[in-house]
DNA sequence: TAGATTGTTAATCGATTAACAATC
DNA sequence: TAGATTGTTAATCGATTAACAATC
């Protein structure tokens, strides 16, 4: 999945700025200059400009931004305005603290499914969702709109289920098994690789162990 | 925390080199040139050969590159040799996902404590570590070497959580809180910030549907 | 030795920052 | 109007890729 112009380390940064105006609407703050922003955001006002004017004019001069306007714009960019099918394929901790996540549903993602394939959790539900097994899993894909699926499963079962889902017309996945999915280049790929942030960590302590001289 | 010479942007490539080179390693292959592990990880041979020079010359002209020697010594950067011990604060489903997370202590992640503030598990075990109350954190965290926090917990809570850890010595925090810790310049944090990457996700799912006019 | 492949320098490309004219 | 701040162009900085001499 290749992008039309705007580079993913901008779109990377909109989440944040959704976040940040986000927070001050709620703190009653009707508008914000870059300059404002970037203080609070650790960025620079330049840079807040230049990822904005990617998709629009959203300010007006002298004046700065309307938060509320701002936040509503990026929301809609970010496709926040549409809602999306979500189903969770593997619902052990990971799974079920994704299936938990209630903030989901605020953001129009919606929980249609989990699978797992413990006999244990058949029937079991979250959020009124019940936990199917995963032999469901093919017909349900094909016989409802599915936008996103969630890989919490061992990463020897994920390019498989990958496959699968593809196959019967899921277009994005959101990836947490630590394997890199070999899919079509019409397949969106989210990957959450908490191994390789665990270890980022790592290394960064080392680093500063041995410029103190621990 | 800011960085020697090396840049993030090479630091977050080395864990992806390490799992490759852990894979070869499984497959039995001893040796791999930088043009062969470029095909299999789609990025371009000059650049694993940039960044592996930014820590030493690990080949040998004509030869490549030893997968044992080259996994262990990237292993040796990310600080995988030393032990590393690690407390989880919050036992909801994602520090549960977390503290069941078996490879961690393979790679020498030693998980130390896990609290919450939730009376009802109090005592509960997990992986033989029991789920303690947040008002032993304090004096845990004093008494006990502590060197990784991960933050499981609400973003309204994590700020004061995460300054008092620093009070009492800890040094790097995992964050998983929606929220931008505001921490000194000598602790470490990395976060992962699920609702960003699910955003990220929802965004190039609308690209795609924009230009396929779906 | 001839062939292969690294380590490293140089060239290119892209992203960030600075500057400022336009304009509210 | 004067002041503030955007949108946007130009300058800088950093990261990636290409090229090739060194060398195993």
């Amino acid at each position: 999945m290749e992008d039309r112009g705007i580079s993913q380390a901008v779109i990377r940064r909109l989440p944040r700025y959704y976040r940040y105006l986000g927070e001050l609407l709620e703190g009653g703050v009707e508008r914000i200059s870059s300059n404002d922003l970037s203080k609070r955001m650790n960025v620079t006002a330049s840079q807040i400009r230049q990822d904005l004017n990617n998709f629009g004019g959203f300010g007006q001069q002298g004046y700065g931004y309307n938060v509320k306007y701002l936040y509503t714009e990026i929301g809609k960019i970010l496709g926040l305005e549409e809602d999306h099918n979500i189903i969770i394929i593997g619902a052990g901790n990971l799974g079920q603290a994704l299936a938990n996540y209630a903030a989901f549903e605020k953001r129009g993602f919606i929980l249609k499914g989990i699978f797992d394939v413990n006999p244990r959790l058949a029937g079991v539900t979250i959020r009124g969702v019940p936990i199917r097994m995963m032999d469901e899993l093919r017909s349900f894909v094909a016989n409802n709109e599915v936008d996103i699926a969630a890989l919490t499963i061992p990463k020897d079962k994920a390019e498989e289920v990958a496959d699968m889902l593809v196959e019967n017309g899921v277009r994005a996945i959101w990836n947490f098994a630590h394997i890199d999915l070999n899919l079509p280049d019409n397949v969106i790929v989210e990957n959450v690789h908490l191994s390789e942030s665990l270890m980022q960590l790592s290394y960064n302590i080392s680093r500063y162990n041995e410029e103190h001289q621990k």
